[in-house]
DNA sequence: CGCCCATGCTCAATCGTTAGAGCACTTCGA
DNA sequence: TCGAAGTGCTCTAACGATTGAGCATGGGCG
């Protein structure tokens, strides 16, 4: 078509170069050409085989480089009779029950982990609960990937049972209690939640809080809502509580916001379970002419990073997702890897984070609090 | 050397059941062998060959559904030469450019697509500048995807047009002008940032307008930039505008509006190139004691869900990411499958989404106000 | 001089799947 | 009654990487 062409490109197809940018792959066959020897001692001496000599070693390894050889991974996977890849299971009721950031935030530490790993990474959900077959459980018996990562949202999904069961490497994100056996990774939200149930009645001397929880049916809300009331309980003076149960949604938040306003006289703040949530609340305080923090005080929970952005500017509590993703994966790698390992649940602490949304605090409090254990053998 | 040969089965590792759950994964051959036919003839009575019989179909069927038979994905990959997971490429650069619920949206609507073709989905980003050979590069030459999705950030970046030129299934997201032959899927950005102009000039009939835009060496941020000029340039009546060129931060939103409100005395509007900057530029206005909407109108783009969550509400124009990733698979599965289509550029509509920002708007618009075009020819 | 051993490679087989060639058997038309 | 065509399957050979077995060669030692 044009009379010249792109330049220093010459043309692709025929005689080619040897570089890279070219069509057909290269395969072990082209470096053992190259080099000339055989297929097989190119194999072992990428592989560093000791039987391998120096000098044919640096020829292939040579060759390698210029002719930008990359494994086949199927070839690979074929003969390992496993994959080098591993995959993230985000269950569909998961991905509503929590938001897009939370997903995104452990995505990216799981892919850092992986690219140090020189893994791929499959990212599958479940397209829709009437499959019998999920899409994950295709994936895993396909034998594409190595292991799983499992983000799940109820703590007796039945499919997260099943998954471990099949003996593949897995490891859990959050909290399963009643899967001891199961590697897992998560946060202490027991703690997290008493700290800032902690500082509304410690650092502000707030003694009628209402809370907005998540289903109850899900680790995550369950403990939240325990942190808040072992928190109360530690206190003092008796401090009156009260509970709304939402869905992790605005506009439970909202809902749940009402009912706790209707409910006790004299609310003097409110604890939402998530951020989402205390947004709605937010809405409700506000069409209902309550100033925060003035009037009342409102946290958060998770601190996805939109929480400084309302005005008031909300206090919560920081779920440091990307860690998680980080430490499942190398988790993952390890169980993948044969590397045991007698801990089977890890927890990442949860780290209080001041904003405006409760008022001045008055008691100067040095560090941020940094809540939380480190690891629990199984 | 074993007396006896394969036959049937003899005892393999379990005599166990023959479910699903166990360890070793179903072969072909264990159809085969309690089908009582070859491999070959399971491998292609399952692709429904017409040379196999209708009884010897369906007990292979039965078989494989009893046995819960998933292919083995390294086998088939092997085989074909070629994967049947596709790749999300995420440049880190992009990353960090564009917000995480961008990509979050872009996924879901990729791996729904990828879902209903019975496909794996790898997601790949780059884990630093400094390393030479990125990561997806490896990805794609080990033929561990079938194709790639590329959402990258600078219009120029070198390594799309490389990808673009392995000769690999690519699809690239967004507008890349200077790239005609590549296959990609945009959103109007022209047109989208015109609409908005155009409300506040039109429906609010303000006169002096300022733009925060994004880098100018993206293709989204230019258009974004160009659509808003296009739409002063038609108004009958001047129109004062000025530019601050920030980086799709909320920080640089806020030094935006800034530099805006200096530079240009009684401004009335400041578009903002997406919501974050928006948010930004809010926190400026608020902490000049300007009150949008009544001293100011304020509008941003994207609507990535917390749009609303403002006070107020923000006025924006919606990019719908997930339409964008479920097209854009969509296209790269018909690339892998070799059918061509003329169209090599599919433009989604933008939507502008009214909220508060702006304050009541004077002219009752019927629908919203949908913009864009469908396709072009290359 | 003969043996052993270390070194450095090649060979062949294997992983699971699939396409094409080929082989038995049946049916049909001439 | 015989070839031709059709049907239904089996056999074989790949795809690319890996690995244990095996085969040369050469040096050291008795």
């Amino acid at each position: 078509m044009s009379p010249v062409k792109r330049l220093s490109t010459p043309p692709k197809q025929p005689p080619s170069k040897s570089t890279a940018a070219g069509r057909a792959p290269v395969t072990l066959r082209d470096i053992a050409s190259v080099v000339g020897v055989s297929p097989s001692a190119v194999s072992m001496a990428l592989a560093d085989h000791p039987r391998i000599g120096r000098a044919t070693k640096d020829a292939v390894r040579t060759a390698a480089r210029e002719l930008g050889y990359v494994a086949n991974s199927a070839g690979r996977a074929l003969r390992a009779g496993r994959a080098t890849a591993v995959a993230v299971v985000v269950p569909n009721t998961a991905q509503h029950v929590f938001g897009h950031p939370y997903f995104m935030h452990l995505l990216v530490g799981v892919t850092s982990s992986a690219n140090a790993h020189d893994s791929g990474l499959l990212v599958s959900t479940n397209p829709d609960q009437s499959h019998e077959v999920a899409a994950y459980d295709r994936i895993l018996r396909s034998q594409t990937a190595a292991g799983a990562i499992i983000a799940s949202a109820a703590s007796n999904d039945a499919n997260v049972s099943r998954m471990v069961d099949t003996g593949l490497p897995v490891v859990l994100v959050g909290r399963y209690p009643h899967l001891p056996q199961a590697v897992s990774v998560g946060v202490d939200d027991h703690a997290g939640a008493a700290a800032v149930t902690r500082h509304l009645v410690a650092d502000h001397g707030l003694r009628r809080i209402g809370h907005i929880s998540g289903p109850l049916e899900h680790q995550t809300a369950l403990d939240r809502y325990e942190g808040f009331r072992a928190a109360l309980a530690e206190c003092a003076e008796p401090c009156a509580h009260t509970l709304a149960i939402g869905d992790f949604s605005e506009e439970a938040g909202r809902a749940g916001a009402a009912q706790l306003l209707d409910g006790m006289s004299d609310l003097q703040a409110i604890f939402a379970a998530n951020d989402e949530m205390a947004y709605g609340a937010l809405l409700e305080l506000r069409s209902r002419g309550l100033r925060v923090p003035q009037d009342i005080a409102l946290v958060g929970y998770d601190d996805f990073g939109v929480s400084r952005l309302t005005s008031p500017a909300l206090t919560t509590v920081r779920v440091p997702a990307e860690q998680l993703g980080l430490h499942a994966a190398d988790r993952l790698f390890d169980l993948i890897d044969g590397v045991a390992g007698e801990v089977t649940h890890t927890e990442l602490p949860t780290e209080l984070v001041v904003r405006e949304s409760c008022g001045e605090h008055p008691a100067p409090t040095a560090a941020p609090t940094v809540t939380g254990t480190t690891a629990a053998t199984g």
